[in-house]
DNA sequence: TCCGCATAAATATGCGCATAATTTGAACAT
DNA sequence: ATGTTCAAATTATGCGCATATTTATGCGGA
């Protein structure tokens, strides 16, 4: 493909996030070509994506990697199938059959700073999140962790 | 965008797999244009995943769906009480004492697009829907499918 | 016949471009 | 203060291209 510099690239944003937060997408472009990395916006945006990264108020940061969150979500990923939206401030997460409660305690477990609280059905998980903000983050946050 | 096709090739593509499988994505991406929608094989590749087309023997093939549809909510029409929107996208629908599970789990059978989950207690089910037109559409749909 | 192994066919994917969608910000009104 | 509206800035995404990856298809030797 085009270029194999994909792994080398995303470390790289790793390492200056670690430094920092980073201000905008194009600051690491440029910060990113400074270091002889090619990049464009585009291959950021998806980049600080697949990194699990979240916007806070002084740019983009990597979540403080909460072991024990991960490890919950990783070890309840098998269960989990889809995640919408349902307005700016509940996230509906579809998982396996019977499989709802199981998750719904995972995600309590995590002690996300997003959630407000969650409720397992059977296979539905009610999670209340405190803004529009913080449930995008949330769906960030599950979508890494589930992938980790 | 480059286009904005995007929807009604999906469309096309559907309507072709329920005529029967597709022998290639090669095969599809000739029939498509013949129906004049362009797009590459890349494309289709992509769409297909999307659609949740699975490659058979045979080809790609779309997995079969059940419609049950309005049944299930007539089957329970005797166990609803009330029904109230609470916020833009939360619909609270009263039922008998311990019918709500039966009537969430209906409601799911139901794959109505309005619905984005729903959780049952005891006498109470939680439906989110993605908007607030979505939630006045779903309760004159339960209205009505309660009625047949 | 049944394996490897080479090769071709088919499918998937990283990327940048163009552009859509969303967020931010400023100015003004309520 | 809070809401409203528009425009600019920022971020996200559909798409095709080029190419990587995976899967099917010989073909020769055991």
């Amino acid at each position: 493909m085009p270029n194999g510099n994909h792994e080398k690239r995303r470390d790289a944003i790793r390492q200056l996030l670690l430094k920092g937060p980073a201000e905008t997408q194009a600051w690491l472009v440029a910060t990113l070509a400074a270091d002889g990395h090619n990049a464009t916006q585009s291959s950021v945006s998806r980049d600080l994506r697949e990194l699990g990264a979240i916007k806070t108020a002084r740019g983009y940061e990597l979540p403080a990697d909460n072991q024990a969150g991960d490890e919950q979500v990783a070890a309840v990923a098998g269960l989990l199938r889809t995640m919408q939206a349902a307005g700016p401030n509940l996230l509906v997460v579809k998982t396996a059959i019977g499989a709802a409660q199981r998750v719904a305690l995972a995600f309590d477990r995590c002690n996300w700073p997003e959630v407000v609280g969650n409720i397992g059905g059977d296979d539905t998980v009610f999670v209340a999140t405190e803004s529009s903000i913080a449930q995008k983050n949330l769906i960030t946050r599950i979508e890494h962790s589930a992938r980790s």
